[in-house]
DNA sequence: AAGAGGACCAACCGCGCGATT
DNA sequence: TAATCGCGCGGTTGGTCCTCT
């Protein structure tokens, strides 16, 4: 299937941004809000192609964007969904208010790669070191039973550092030892600058909203208040539930297929 | 002071996917 | 159903800054 190019790449500018041309971008944008990438440039007065335009905005120009360092806090998200979802930077991004996919992709190439490894742990697999020659590609939960025997012979190395003392008693990991069913974070960036359409009653959206998409058939903004509500945790590391508890990631309600998740 | 090498990060590139025609 | 469009994603590149020798 043939494919023509994004742009006339003769006639547009490459490399770093001026002040001029974010400036032109800024302003259109305030005027006619984002999307219509393709056209944008034009319509704008900008010899760049719209891809170039749209990462400008999305990775530098965005007001809502948080500059400055990464806290221990983001750290640690970082490396629990990056665990969860491998190299899903934009999935990863959608749970890190302020942060772009680029942003983050970035910080785990400079930093949380060299942290991981100073722990001792496979970036890749966010396994042992000393197991990461074996090609583990899928997150898998009955997995776990099968492999017990192998990761005892390393039960000197802790996972990811979020093992409980309960754990420590059952010397069994997981391959994704913190995947939580009841992990809960803060509630997303998203539900504050939601447009009233995606907000509900209770001012509570579900994890599709949360992530931007709109209109979508597994919407549960009707029932996510209650099912957050009701939920109660079985799990030994699991924070104490309050009812404000976020469904992390849609895997309570089952939005999202974990099993299928693969790893890179 | 200056050069080398590494770290960091903005930006580019190619591809996949869903929507549209 | 196939072709095309437009957008978004992940991988990679290249320029700049920093640190070390």
């Amino acid at each position: 299937m043939g494919r023509s190019p994004c742009c006339e790449k003769a006639h547009t500018n490459k490399g770093a941004w001026t002040k001029e041309e974010d400036d032109r971008l800024i302003a259109y944008i305030r005027a006619h809000g984002e999307g219509c990438w393709r056209s944008l440039p034009k319509a704008a007065g900008l010899l760049r192609c719209g891809k170039s335009c749209r990462l400008r905005w999305i990775n530098y120009l965005r007001p809502d964007l948080k500059r400055g360092n990464f806290t221990e806090e983001e750290d640690e998200l970082i490396i629990k969904l990056h665990s969860l979802l491998g190299n899903k930077w934009s999935l990863i991004a959608g749970r890190l208010p302020g942060r772009t996919d680029n942003e983050i992709k970035n910080y785990w190439n400079t930093h949380i790669r060299r942290k991981l490894l100073s722990r001792g742990i496979d970036p890749a697999t966010h396994r042992p070191l000393n197991e990461a020659s074996q090609d583990v590609t899928t997150i898998s939960f009955s997995g776990a039973k099968e492999e017990k025997e192998k990761i005892n012979t390393n039960s000197n190395n802790s996972p990811i550092g979020f093992i409980t003392k309960d754990e420590k008693k059952i010397p069994v990991q997981e391959r994704c030892p913190d995947l939580n069913l009841d992990l809960r974070i803060s509630p997303p960036y998203y539900q504050q600058t939601q447009p009233e359409s995606f907000k509900t009653g209770g001012g509570t959206i579900c994890f599709i909203c949360s992530l931007g998409v709109k209109n979508s058939k597994d919407c549960t903004c009707s029932t996510i208040t209650t099912a957050a509500g009701s939920s109660s945790s079985s799990s030994s590391h699991s924070n104490s539930n309050n009812s404000s508890g976020y469904d992390f990631l849609g895997l309570k309600s089952g939005i999202l297929e974990y099993r299928s998740l693969e790893m890179k």
